[in-house]
RNA sequence: GGGGGAUUACGCUAACCUGGUAGACUACCAGCUUUGGGAGCUGGCCAUCCGUGUUCAAAUCACGGAUCCCCCA
């Protein structure tokens, strides 16, 4: 064992570092190497390679299903935004301001007023959405697009989890009431934390976020919160009621069913590539990144293994397997290339993180059987030929299971409860991870736990049943119950 | 937000201190032989991050920029 490993230094291929031993490193290099992404010309900006854009394709395949399925529809709106429409809302515009991409000129013309790129779409969809809008009849008004957008960042972009660009969907709706919106917002928070758990198998913190960290120009913010291996939090999807924040300066209004002109109520949500990113974080291992059955574009690799002479017998077999597999519905691929070795293959497709590998030989050949290999343990075992498929896809969801509990069991061992302020400080500089406390609800008690220790408050649950007595910081009563942590 | 380091071929790196021929391994291409955990031989292809300056001469020295990584907050 020590000899192989020798060798994978020596030769500079796969994964060099250990994920318990420099986490950034060993995220960087799965990325590339397991061609996840790659570096643009311009500071955090990278090309999505078909591995990871494959993943971002099965997302909108599940995330579109569940929208449609409840009347919702897919749009597309402009990108460039006048400067104008991001001052109507000032909240939203102190939020953005400082990371929006401007746009000055218009080929050798300088603009009369200057374009924003967008950082998100509220204002330019809302100037539609006021001309669109008249009656009661029309609404619901139910609309999400699937859209790239810019947000400067000048510090610490990492591929998928933090960039300047990146690729999301945004949903945009609106309604006659409060309650509508409401509604709106859970289901949709929901159905996010649906996508995460039983797809990516990324265990979640559900709840609100706090009045400083919610949506720029938001009545609340809902929110998604994953745990990262290296102790930091992943805000991986939200969920906003924007009130009439937006319909007011927007003028959206509409008559309703007794002829009163109102200004109507909005929604907004996302989720952005950045959860390919902690999928890989969560999933991976020292050989590269795993991809949970259920989001992989590939299930399974057909690996055939022969000596000159015996490659007919063999590739034969293997296609009988493939035609099997791809019959009951399981995306697979044969890696037919003579030019590569079968060990070679293996750690190819290991690296890049394929749920499922069957290796064939001829030995199976005379046996009637192939041996089936799980990515997550790596763990062999020999199957017949007849039943491959069922095989195969009792083993998927055998690995999806296992890697939610694994990483569920991971999150619930980075929650540290305590009204402990000294203790607080000590696991957010030590162990990362949640923090469950008390909090009177003061701006300016989290303000200085931001200031003191780096962590703000990423979560609000829902229900605090358990309300703890004192504030972690000031140590009066408290009003509820936060989950802080750093974040990326 | 603050600090440190790095950048030479796809990748890892040598030459830098002391200015003067860009070298190895891997990958890639061709051929032959191989194939149950990153195969071997032979031949071939590919590089000094960008800009400015100093100099007869810059990968090497100086200044500016870009990007990446790490540490701290």
């Amino acid at each position: 064992m020590a000899g192989k490993s020798d060798k994978r230094e020596e030769r500079q291929e796969g994964i060099t570092v250990k994920k318990s031993e420099n986490f950034s490193e060993w995220y960087t290099q799965v990325v590339a190497k397991a061609e996840l992404a790659d570096y643009g010309p311009v500071q955090g900006t990278s090309a999505f390679m078909p591995n990871s854009y494959a993943i971002w394709e099965r997302i909108q395949e599940v995330f579109n299903k569940m929208i449609f399925e409840t009347g919702h529809r897919n749009a597309y709106f402009p990108m460039l935004i006048p400067e104008s429409f991001l001052t109507k809302e000032k909240e939203h515009l102190e939020g953005f301001s400082p990371e929006v991409f401007w746009v000055t000129h218009s080929g050798d013309n300088k603009l009369g007023e200057r374009l924003v790129i967008r950082p998100t779409s509220e204002t330019m969809i809302y100037s539609f959405y006021s001309k669109w809008v008249r009656s009661w009849r029309d609404l619901p008004l139910l609309l999400n697009q699937w859209c790239n957008i810019l947000r400067a960042e000048i510090k610490s972009t990492k591929p998928f989890i933090r960039g300047s660009e990146f690729l999301w969907q945004e949903g945009h709706t609106v309604h006659a009431t409060k309650e509508e919106a409401d509604k709106e917002v859970m289901m949709i928070l929901e159905f996010y934390r649906k996508l995460s758990e039983d797809y990516l198998a990324v265990p979640l913190l559900v709840g609100k976020k706090s009045e400083s960290e919610k949506f720029a120009g938001a009545l609340y913010t809902t929110t998604i919160e994953a745990m990262m291996p290296d102790g930091k939090a992943v805000q991986a999807g939200t969920s906003h009621n924007l009130g009439q924040n937006f319909s007011k300066p927007f003028d959206i209004k509409f008559l309703d069913k007794d002829s009163k002109l109102q200004y109507a109520w909005t929604t907004s949500w996302g989720i952005a590539t950045r959860l390919i990113g902690a999928l890989i974080m969560i999933h991976g291992d020292d050989r590269g990144a795993i991809i949970p059955p259920r989001i992989a574009p590939i299930k399974a690799v057909i690996v055939p293994i022969y000596k000159t002479g015996e490659e007919k017998e063999v590739l034969a077999k293997a296609r009988e397997i493939k035609s099997a597999l791809a019959t009951a519905g399981i995306s697979v691929i044969l890696d037919d290339r003579d030019d590569r070795t079968p060990g070679w293959k293996f750690n190819d497709h290991e690296m890049k993180g394929i749920p499922v590998r069957i290796e064939i030989g001829p030995r199976d050949v005379k046996e009637g059987k192939a041996v089936m290999v799980r990515r997550d343990t790596l763990e062999k075992k020999s199957v017949s030929m007849q039943a491959i498929s069922a095989s195969v896809a009792d083993l998927l969801e055998d690995i999806q299971k296992n890697l939610f509990a694994k990483a569920k069991a991971a999150l619930d061992a980075s929650i540290t409860i305590t009204d402990d302020y000294g203790q607080f400080r000590q696991t957010i500089e030590n162990k990362g991870g949640f923090v469950l406390s008390g909090w009177c609800g003061g701006q300016a008690c989290e303000a200085k736990i931001k200031e003191e220790t780096g962590a703000t408050i990423r979560v609000i649950p829902f229900e605090s049943k358990d309300v703890r007595q004192k504030c972690v910081y000031c140590g009066k009563k408290a009003e509820q119950n936060a989950y802080f942590a750093r974040a990326y």
